[in-house]
DNA sequence: CTAATCCCTATAAAACCGATAGAGATAATG
DNA sequence: CATTATCTCTATCGGTTTTATAGGGATTAG
């Protein structure tokens, strides 16, 4: 389960991606219009910012801007800032490799080989989606009836 | 991430399953051969025998044997009983659904839609794959060069 | 009877999660 | 300049989860 703090972010993520042209959207506009807790959500928005993902502008008339455009930001690369590692293992990360310590031997562990091919199925989504896919998607997509892709 | 608690299970019930035919294997053996602190193994060990999977038996000559067959657990069982449900979201669990209590439309979220296709590649993956296919690539796997498949 | 084993429950330190709080910095506006 | 709306930063806090440790009770072989 990704944690609440990792779906708050993405909520405000494509709120903001989805703003037209450079408009600024202010933390306390999503607070209201997603349920989320509004101190809570300025921790989260700093957190983007800090990433390189999101801009602010201070003051009155202030709000959060895309730095980055969302074509470039995958699913991974948020729940990564926010959950840490996607790996099962920490001997499967790339970004944050870490052995582990009771292991005697990484290339004959059997839980790890398993768990690789799991992960590596999930990665190449998560890594390869964008917050601009999703919003595509959900532009053409029915708005009552249940989801359905062709084919 | 999986939790160390699974990662000892699976070592533990792989060690078990690899037992020649109904040898029984105690706590104490498998903690010393796997480096698992012993009083939480056994406490490991009585929950896999709770969900069905291992037979044990007490007194002297006791020990833990496999109550079904290896081919027949998959990872996505064991993780399941250790580190609960394998969605990334409580509205994608099959066997564990929750609504998230602020989503409006199930159907219309974006961040639901992108995480099921992550979720539903992996899966695929962890209720597949059993401890005896873990086992069976295991043996004829190089014993010291780096892991190398077919292709 | 003894020793080895599984079985069960209680306890606890540390980390993590999900917030809440308050004050400071900045900028637009009149 | 004063006001107000916004972002910025740090601290705190209650609850839960994780990762064990501890101590004994039940069972069985020999």
């Amino acid at each position: 389960m990704i944690s609440n703090k990792a779906k708050y972010a993405l909520r405000a993520l494509l709120a903001v991606a989805a703003q037209p042209d450079g408009e600024a959207l202010t933390s306390t506009e999503i607070a209201r219009t997603h349920s989320i807790p509004h101190k809570f959500l300025e921790q989260i928005l700093l957190d983007l910012k800090k990433a390189g993902i999101l801009e602010s502008r201070r003051g009155k008339a202030g709000g959060y801007v895309m730095l980055r455009p969302a074509d470039t930001i995958s699913f991974g690369e948020v729940l990564r800032i926010f959950d840490g590692p996607l790996a099962p293992l920490p001997c499967l990360s790339r970004v944050a490799y870490r052995r582990c310590e009771d292991c005697e031997s990484e290339a004959r562990c059997l839980i790890r080989r398993e768990l690789a091919r799991s992960y590596d199925a999930s990665r190449q989504v998560l890594d390869s989606r964008t917050m601009a896919d999703a919003l595509r998607e959900g532009q053409d997509a029915p708005l009552t009836a249940p989801v359905r892709r062709a084919g």
